[in-house]
DNA sequence: AGAATAATGGCACTCAGCGCCAAAAAGATA
DNA sequence: TATCTTTTTGGCGCTGAGTGCCATTATTCT
């Protein structure tokens, strides 16, 4: 009754992202990100600190879990939208749709972000995935404009997208009920206007 | 003789910020800038490796050089550019007299700039001296427009103005003999035209 | 039962960074 | 010249992230 085999041999794993994660942010929240060693994490999760390196490349990538996940659907949905929609047009609506969260998912969210943004560390470590954020739109700009994506124009579109969307998280997160859907639209707006 | 008596009292320093920079980028070009420990910099200089760290907070500084004293300068000519000229524009003015540098010290700077934007460690430990390249923008810009510094408005004028940079540099880096004052303009434009 | 497989986690190591403090080197004073 | 004061140096020892190595453990397969 033990073994109803029905999956792969060798040794269950014994946690998983997700585990980790919550054992984490409970810490970091108690203490703060940087006074958090993974030993901490470990113990409280009672693995092996080895173990959690093999989860997570550093400590610095457990607040943004399953990003690279999402990186691919970010390219999906924009790889959908028509050919009729003006370039910035379709870049600007995905990065909307990228940052549109259900309610039920959205304090946590609301807690992942303020974490990322008011650590240093992380926000030095951000750089990174940002980077690779940038890049699933530099190639699609770069695809629509028949461009290379290391040309001026698709690396301008990547980097002005970040800009919107962070100043937009920051805004966000110091107006408690704030929507962040309104503010990123708010902000395209606002900036056409400040840009004349 | 030996006493000309015009100085504090105490031991000299042994040693400077430039001349640990310029051992410094010796070895990180030569291998490479993860590969070298501060034990081999402070060992190229005949100094202690406690030193180094009272001229720099932290070997990720290194590359950037004095540029806490080059934000002063930043603000100050914002400040001097007359208010009849639109804030974009004197912002966008401001930027691209910051980054022009005489023909004596571009190669420097282009060693500098190519380490920083190609190092993956120095891309993050960027984020932390752009942020406060941003605050002087969002202090001048919420100044003119009677803002708060920390409203959308500032915080967007001061992330895409770090975009057009960041994007203007990748471009310069990507092309041997080309000038950065003209493609910062030219991104300008680009941008603006981008978004309609 | 034993072979094959896969995850675990301990061990030992490197390196950044920091607090502490004694020693070195200079000027000032008498 | 000797001593006092000031300032920088740099050694020592520690913490904590991250890594390579590998024996151990848990599981399925035959």
């Amino acid at each position: 009754m033990t073994t109803t085999t029905n999956r792969s041999p060798g040794r269950r794993a014994v946690t998983d992202h997700g585990s980790i994660e919550r054992a984490a942010f409970r810490l970091f929240e108690e203490q703060g990100f940087d006074d958090t060693t993974m030993e901490q994490i470990a113990e409280s999760l009672g693995v092996g600190r080895r173990t959690l390196f093999r989860y997570f490349p550093s400590k610095n990538d457990i607040p943004w879990g399953q990003f690279d996940q999402s990186l691919r659907d970010f390219a999906a949905q924009l790889a959908s939208v028509p050919l009729e929609v003006p370039v910035s047009e379709a870049v600007h609506q995905c990065v909307v749709a990228f940052n549109d969260f259900d309610e039920q998912s959205l304090p946590q969210h609301r807690i992942r972000m303020r974490l990322i943004l008011d650590t240093p560390t992380l926000q030095a470590h951000s750089a990174l995935r940002y980077a690779a954020w940038r890049t699933v739109i530099e190639d699609y700009v770069a695809a629509r404009l028949n461009m290379r994506p290391d040309g001026l124009v698709p690396r301008l579109a990547g980097h002005v997208s970040l800009a919107l969307a962070v100043s937009s998280y920051e805004q966000w997160l110091s107006e408690p009920d704030s929507d962040l859907t309104s503010i990123l639209r708010l902000a395209m707006g606002e900036l056409r206007s400040y840009l004349d």
